[in-house]
DNA sequence: GAACATTCTATTTTT
DNA sequence: TAGAATGTTC
């Protein structure tokens, strides 16, 4: 055995005798999930009957991910007393049995459905809004997602009974990624952190979410000083990539330091003109990648395909659902799923729903649940991005319906395309993939229905078409259309994305960097784009470029044995 | 008021 | 390059 390691060992023993709060810190694949797993074996052996170790972590993936390392390594009766939840689920249900001390009924908890519904009349204006849900959460007892935790923090740090009562039932509670929480989740484990040993896992440089409101990169200075805990620094210990090769090259990476590149990454370049984009050299990449770790493997590998931005990774998404061909190689398609932000795509599907509605309702109705369907489309996209010219797209789109149920001469181009369209007839044949076709190209003649168009066919790429289609075979009339279309696909669409987070593992991934955080593949392309979804760039300050040093080192780390970069022409390199 | 034309600018968000 | 902001024309 390795000096090292008798230290590592000595320190592990450690951390499991130690009886007050823990910080441990380390970076990915040090093993500071598995020694929290195996202190949490040891607390609870000790506790009495009805006691339990509270887990909690930032994502339902990452629950998952810790939940699936704790089947090789702990009993199932140990198991069971280990509780492993997110913070939005452990604080949901706080919030929900005792919510009532606060203002004296049971507290409800508002949908995200129905939250951007309420919020879309505030017009964007985030104060106002987020003012009322303060009020709501304060005066009436509903909260939104982002309030929960906000009350969470309320409740364990106002009532000493409630804080009491958790930590009887809890009296250990790990935080996992504790660099990124924010100010309530804090203000929560805090409190209880009074009466509970609390064991907080931090890695500093992981700090990849720092613009987010009530994360602060002094999280962990202000936690040491208040819960004086044992800190313990794993950084030096790495059991994901054996030789070290990922890690050591992704700290290089991050402090801008010279390192050789490890035979595990490769750097693909991508010229800046032609007809090679970034997208197809990320298609060829990743299949490359895909036969070669299988091949290496013996199995079929877990490969994520990461970007910068989200648009990126939808265009990545788009190029590779069709066949490529390059001067070389033919590519073929690839299934995938991404990991997207549905909203917008639900509510762009709502617009074809509400098509499939018109062969059985009059002309002014139709009409007027599709324009109002194409105006929910754009509240919906105002309320994410706060754009003035979305902003006017929905204020003509109301006046374009208004007009239309007045029975006035309409002006809009995306009114009188849809009016033409429904004029020209639709026949429905009972078929609901042709019929989601027929019903999608009429989203054609003017911008915003050519923008819809585009969006829908994100939903294909969510790997909703066979639960849509399931949903229009139940919603089919004989006399040719589909009753309330639109409200079954609403419901399809919400069970679809709370089941996403429940799937097991696929093959090939695509989401953004951020998203990457807390998962784990074989293999991992980093797409960069030419003019967008840039990884460094010579134009930014040095703070944002720390930042996405950060991110990339995350990113680089999140595979377990081969990174493929794909990069333009005259991108800087990651090391000097 | 809406369409069309020109200029500019370019992250990241759990549940 | 696309999408958003700003400016111009009908």
């Amino acid at each position: 055995m390795k000096p090292s390691d008798l230290e590592l060992d000595a320190k592990r023993q450690t951390i499991l005798d130690s009886t007050g709060h823990l910080l441990i810190e380390g970076g990915p694949g040090c093993g500071k999930t598995t020694i929290a797993l195996l202190k949490a074996l040891k607390s609870i052996e000790s506790l009495d009957e009805g006691q339990r170790v509270l887990f909690l972590s930032f994502s339902r993936a990452a629950v998952r991910q810790i939940t699936d390392r704790m089947q090789g390594l702990l009993t199932r009766s140990v198991r069971a007393r280990l509780e492993v939840r997110t913070f939005h689920a452990f604080f949901l249900e706080l919030v929900r049995s005792h919510g009532r001390l606060l203002v004296g009924h049971p507290c409800t908890f508002i949908t995200p459905d129905r939250e951007r519904e309420m919020s879309a009349d505030f017009d964007g204006d985030k104060e106002a809004w987020e003012t009322e849900c303060r009020r709501m959460a304060v005066e009436e007892g509903r909260y939104v997602f982002g309030m929960l935790a906000a009350g969470a923090a309320q409740l364990l740090d106002g009532s000493r009974a409630v804080c009491d009562l958790y930590s009887s039932t809890y009296p250990v509670v790990i935080v996992d990624e504790f660099q990124d929480t924010s100010a309530d989740q804090w203000q929560a484990v805090r409190a209880l952190s009074r009466r509970s040993t609390v064991i907080c896992l931090a890695d500093p440089d992981q700090r990849i979410f720092g613009h987010l409101p009530g994360v602060d990169e002094e999280r962990i200075d202000h936690a040491v000083a208040h819960l004086q805990p044992d800190c313990f620094d794993l950084s030096a210990d790495n059991h994901r990539s054996p030789e070290g090769g990922l890690l050591s090259y992704a700290n290089a990476v991050l402090h801008h330091r010279a390192h050789p590149r490890p035979e595990s990454v490769t750097v693909l370049t991508y010229p800046l003109w032609g007809s090679v984009s970034c997208e197809i050299r990320a298609h060829g990449a990743l299949l490359a990648l895909q036969s070669k770790l299988e091949a290496e493997l013996g199995r079929e590998p877990t490969i994520a395909v990461l970007a910068a931005t989200n648009r990126l990774v939808a265009s990545v998404s788009e190029t590779i659902s069709e066949q490529n061909v390059t001067s070389r190689h033919v590519l073929e398609p690839v299934e995938h799923i991404v990991h997207w932000d549905p909203e917008l795509a639900a509510s762009a599907g709502f617009v074809v729903a509400s098509i499939l509605e018109w062969p059985g309702l009059d002309r002014l109705e139709a009409l007027s649940r599709t324009l109002k369907a194409v105006a929910d489309y754009y509240r919906t996209k105002f309320t994410k991005r706060a754009a003035k010219s979305t902003r006017s797209t929905v204020t003509t789109l109301e006046r374009s319906l208004a007009q239309l149920r007045e029975d006035k001469q309409v002006r809009a181009s995306t009114a009188k395309a849809l009016i033409a369209a429904y004029d020209d007839g639709l026949k429905l044949a009972g078929q609901p993939v042709d019929d989601w076709r027929e019903a999608r190209s009429r989203l054609a003649g003017s911008a915003e229905l050519n923008e819809l168009f585009k969006q829908v066919r994100m939903l294909r790429l969510l790997h909703a078409t066979d639960l849509l289609s399931l949903t229009l075979t139940q919603a089919w009339n004989p006399d040719g259309s589909y009753r309330d279309a639109a409200a079954q696909v609403r419901r399809a669409l919400a069970d679809a994305q709370l089941a996403q987070a429940e799937q097991d593992t696929v093959p090939i991934s695509l989401m953004n960097m951020h998203r990457s955080k807390g998962k784990e593949f074989d293999g991992v392309v980093i797409v960069e784009g030419n003019r967008h979804g840039r990884l460094l760039d010579p134009g930014w300050d040095d703070e944002r470029v720390q930042g996405n040093r950060r991110l990339l080192r995350v990113a680089i780390t999140r595979a377990r044995h081969r990174v493929v970069l794909v990069r333009p022409q005259d991108a800087l390199p990651l090391t000097p």
